[in-house]
DNA sequence: ATCATCCCCTGATGGC
DNA sequence: TGCCATCAGGGGATGA
């Protein structure tokens, strides 16, 4: 689900709802996420979330003894703020408690997000420390594709969703840059000119940006911190809209297989 | 190193 | 209605 356009839209709002707040107690209504819950999650009790970050899809809430607590969303995790009298949903398996009668909720239906706790600086994290750059900062450009590029054999589309090559990009974000680059997903990564890269480059950025302007994009699950859906999916290109007409050129959009997930394109118009 | 494949899990959908 | 197969915003582990 959440890719770095849903996992800003939540940053950003948590920022919003929950910085400078203090952690009253916890309750775990389920630990086994795609790690358990670590037992020393207890230690965030009487913490106080000084500050939120984002690494790839990677929100890093940062508490006043310098932990960090580094939570992920997998495909189908969202996190709300409610008061804290409102009802508890399904799935919703971590819940902080906040000093202003407001509670933190975790919700992942699939159980693919994560929540940890970490002592050292969370971008030194097994999980973070071999990311790729940042998508929408000066560190990722169509220089740094090509370079990583060299003599990769995978197809393109593949290579932008590793987060070695870049963070942040996944399934439906691939699909529509590509498509606004005009290239064709399957293409080796290796058998692009410099030239296009730079205009993949800037399609991520564009893509990436536009979306995170609609507050992400909310197919089944993602929903923001108020518990409010994204709109971006109005604005897909491609992604879903196999069978029907492509915008630039009205030829039938297609729906391929790219290593095991769906990717849609316009045969007429990326090569 | 790089790549393809499998797997974790619940829920929605469609065919029979 | 039920049952079964397929698919879904991610990404780590494995083995070739």
């Amino acid at each position: 689900m959440p890719e770095l356009p849903e996992v800003e839209t939540t940053r950003r709002g948590l920022q919003q709802l929950t910085l400078n707040r203090t952690i009253l107690h916890i309750d775990i209504h389920q630990a086994s996420l795609r790690w358990p819950i670590p037992d020393t999650i207890g230690d965030i009790k009487n913490q106080t979330i000084s500050e939120i970050r984002r690494r790839g899809k990677y929100l890093l809430l940062q508490l006043n003894n310098d932990q960090h607590l580094i939570m992920h969303l997998g495909m189908s995790g969202s996190i709300t703020v409610l008061n804290a009298y409102e009802p508890l949903k399904k799935h919703d398996h971590f819940v902080a408690h906040l000093d202003n009668n407001t509670s933190m909720r975790f919700n992942d239906p699939r159980r693919f997000g994560c929540i940890l706790l970490t002592r050292k600086n969370p971008e030194q994290h097994a999980l973070l420390a071999s990311l790729g750059p940042e998508p929408l900062s000066d560190d990722f450009t169509g220089q740094w594709l090509k370079k990583t590029a060299n003599q990769r054999t995978v197809a393109v589309k593949n290579f932008i969703m590793n987060a070695r090559v870049v963070v942040g990009v996944g399934n439906i974000y691939a699909s529509e840059a590509l498509f606004k680059a005009g290239i064709h997903p399957k293409r080796a990564a290796s058998r692009i000119s410099l030239q296009r890269y730079h205009v993949l480059a800037n399609t991520i950025k564009d893509v990436l940006a536009e979306a995170i302007k609609a507050g992400g994009t909310t197919l089944q699950d993602f929903s923001n911190s108020e518990g409010k859906a994204g709109y971006f999916q109005q604005q897909l290109a491609v992604y879903g809209r196999d069978g029907q007409a492509c915008n630039n050129c009205q030829h039938t959009i297609k729906k391929i297989i790219i290593g095991n997930r769906s990717s849609f394109f316009c045969p007429q118009c990326q090569h």
